[in-house]
RNA sequence: GGGGGGUUACCGAAGCGGUCAAACGGGGCAGACUGUAAAUCUGCUGGCUAUGCCUUCGCAGGUUCGAAUCCUGCACCCCCCA
């Protein structure tokens, strides 16, 4: 199977500007290809992830990569797909972010495979150097005007139909498209990259490229796009309610990141399967039918959980979330000691106390829960408490008399207590 | 400027002198069921040193043995007539 039938079958092909010729193009020898990352976050997030999933594959099939960080363009911000203007950065923010994104990027591209290595570049680096008269002239002067105006990112936010809510546009975000379609140009010169892949959103931003390369270099450079990342529902893949889902650990934790697939709904897994996942179409397809026999048993969702947890956080990731997962979901919690048990509830907040409150008596049970942030008041903990909602190390607490003593402690000095199915909070007591 | 109605707990909304920490619905929390889903069902839903005590029905006073309920003033909101 050719790459591009693959991506064709993997739902990762929305348009491309040579439907016909295309997939002969790529099969004749290695090519270059780039997409663009978004570096206005600090970290790369689920949205970035099909980019770099396509730029693998690419890779993957013997083709260069280049993954191309907008230092340059992401300090005027991308229309596309905007409804209002953006907010910009500071030139600090953004090159922390680009160091940042290199880093992550690693785990998906190789860097260090002879000819085709991906490389990672910042388009600052050749964009910063302009001057502004100069890139009027030279680059400015290959854009028309009306054809900029026809494009659907600025189209939709000039309002031109009737009635139409619109913010409007700065001449800043207007211009966006001319740095991105140089981008192409450059990449083109100094690599001999002839492909961009992007969003659907970037369709216009991929065309405006390949336009100045004609113009300017009288070339005729290729794009290829892969559809939105959506849920069946309409909303974008990879939102929580708490937030995106981040790659980096730090920001999403990969216990949370193995959660976040391991939820997705029965009608978007298969998609993801195919699309972010290296299986085969025969493991896909096997999958989907035992899925549709038992949706129950879940498989999709957890091989899809395992396969992108390994991607992201490697196999200790892997083997951490996995850990974690099964404590979270009842398995009582013993012989775990405090360095295992902070790594799996790394998540969870925790209160430190006094190691004396656990002598005499003991500590009673309500007040631990009051203290942990499992119940805002005494009496909140009371009903907890007694309609069984309370648990420590995951045992059900039985009574609202019960007082908490060394024998509860799960590991030298954690106390892991629970409210309700999922909700864990940590006592420590040093 | 005149007349009328309203303001209740997280939200909506009953209550119109004691039996009111305040019906009911939503939300939230917990339990059962389940696929870590959806739906459904059940219980709870001001605080505490807890068979009692304290704080809460727009704000401030007052009447009363006793007020969310009656009176006076103040604030905000809505409607009608000018």
């Amino acid at each position: 199977m050719t790459l591009l039938s693959d991506l064709r079958w993997r739902g990762l092909v929305h348009q491309t500007t040579d439907d016909a010729g295309l997939e002969g193009w790529l099969e004749e020898r290695p090519r270059t290809v780039y997409a663009g990352f978004d570096p206005t976050a600090e970290s790369l997030h689920v949205g970035s992830l099909l980019g770099l999933i396509v730029l693998r594959r690419f890779q993957q099939a013997g083709h260069k990569p280049i993954a191309v960080v907008g230092g340059a363009t992401g300090m005027i911000g991308d229309p596309s797909g905007k409804s209002a203007e953006r907010n910009l950065l500071s030139k600090e923010d953004l090159a922390r972010n680009v160091a940042a994104m290199g880093q992550q990027m690693s785990q998906f591209l190789d860097f260090e495979c002879g000819d085709n290595s991906a490389a990672l570049v910042n388009n600052f680096d050749w964009v910063g150097p302009w001057s502004y008269l100069e890139f009027l002239r030279d680059i400015g002067k290959n854009f028309p005007v009306n054809v900029m105006l026809a494009k659907d990112s600025v189209k939709s936010r000039l309002g031109r139909n009737e009635g139409e809510q619109v913010d409007g546009m700065s001449y800043t975000e207007f211009s966006y498209m001319l740095l991105q379609a140089y981008d192409f140009v450059h990449l083109y010169e100094k690599y001999g990259c002839e492909l961009q892949a992007g969003g659907s959103d970037q369709w216009g931003n991929i065309t405006a490229g390949i336009d100045l390369a004609r113009r300017m270099r009288s070339v005729q450079l290729r794009g290829i796009t892969w559809p939105l990342l959506t849920k069946s529902d309409g909303t974008k893949m990879g939102k929580t309610e708490s937030g995106a889902v981040w790659l980096s650990a730090e920001k999403t934790s990969p216990y949370q990141f193995y959660q976040y697939w391991i939820n997705v709904d029965d009608a978007d897994v298969g998609g993801c399967l195919q699309m972010l996942t290296d299986l085969s179409r025969e493991e896909i397809e096997s999958l989907d039918a035992a899925r549709e026999a038992d949706a129950g048993k879940r498989e999709s969702q957890r091989r899809l959980a395992e396969e992108l947890t390994r991607l992201v956080h490697q196999d200790q990731g892997l083997a951490v979330a996995r850990q974690a997962t099964n404590i979270f979901f009842g398995a009582e919690i013993s012989d775990l000691d405090d360095d295992q048990l902070s790594q799996i509830f790394a998540d969870v907040p925790s209160k430190v106390l006094s190691r004396s409150a656990l002598g005499g008596d003991g500590f009673p049970i309500l007040e631990a829960m009051v203290e942990a942030g499992l119940a805002k008041s005494k009496g909140e903990a009371r009903r907890t408490v007694g309609q069984g909602g309370a648990y420590v190390n995951n045992r059900r607490v039985d009574g609202i008399e019960t007082c908490l003593t060394s024998e509860h402690l799960a590991s030298e000095t954690v106390m892991v207590l629970r409210s309700g199915k999922k909700k864990y909070a940590l006592l420590r007591f040093l």
